[in-house]
DNA sequence: GCCAACGTTGGC
DNA sequence: GCCAACGTTGGC
């Protein structure tokens, strides 16, 4: 199993917004870069957790734990002309672009804030310690993910929100 | 809103 | 294949 950490803006798509779909599931979609496309479509397994880490706000963080419960499939909203990831270039034939399902786990009972990372000595091979890193997935080793588990009350580790 | 640090595009 | 111009990300 491989761990991960999923940038999204709150705004756009929060930790809330996947704990209120009715399953709790949703496609990561939307993805439009190539490295990280090719995450996504080659090294992001069945099973893999993932960080859910908030960007672009007020403090930046990881707020909580996914699980991929489907891997890589053809991203539709490329196709789409009506979505903000219209992709002209995309086809049936070439996709192009490929998104994977992730499951809410759980969210934290407090944000991991990214200041929190920074501080952390063994956290600085992260790239979200290092600046200009603009890659939405990047992955996590198992010690970072361990240290990371670690910042969150062991009590309140296990708190898994369940939809009202 | 600023701007550094990228990634992408496209002319040549 | 180079690289300048442009677009985007995302912390601050």
């Amino acid at each position: 199993m491989n761990y991960w950490l999923f940038k999204s803006e709150p705004e756009t798509f929060s930790i809330d917004h996947l704990m209120q779909t009715p399953k709790q599931t949703e496609p990561w979609d939307g993805i439009r870069n190539y490295q990280v496309r090719n995450l996504l479509r080659d090294q992001i397994q069945l099973g893999d957790q993932a960080f859910f880490y908030h960007s672009n706000c007020t403090p930046p963080g990881i707020v909580g734990i996914m699980e991929i419960v489907k891997t890589a499939y053809p991203d539709l909203s490329a196709r789409n002309p009506a979505s903000a990831y219209y992709d002209p270039k995309a086809t049936s034939d070439n996709p192009r672009w490929y998104t994977v399902d992730v499951h809410f786990l759980k969210k934290f009972p407090r944000i991991i804030t990214l200041q929190e990372i920074k501080q952390h000595p063994a956290l600085q091979n992260m790239p979200l310690a290092r600046k200009g890193n603009r890659l939405s997935i990047t992955p996590i080793t198992q010690e970072e993910w361990q240290i990371l588990l670690t910042r969150i009350p062991d009590k309140l580790n296990a708190i898994s929100v369940m939809p009202a």
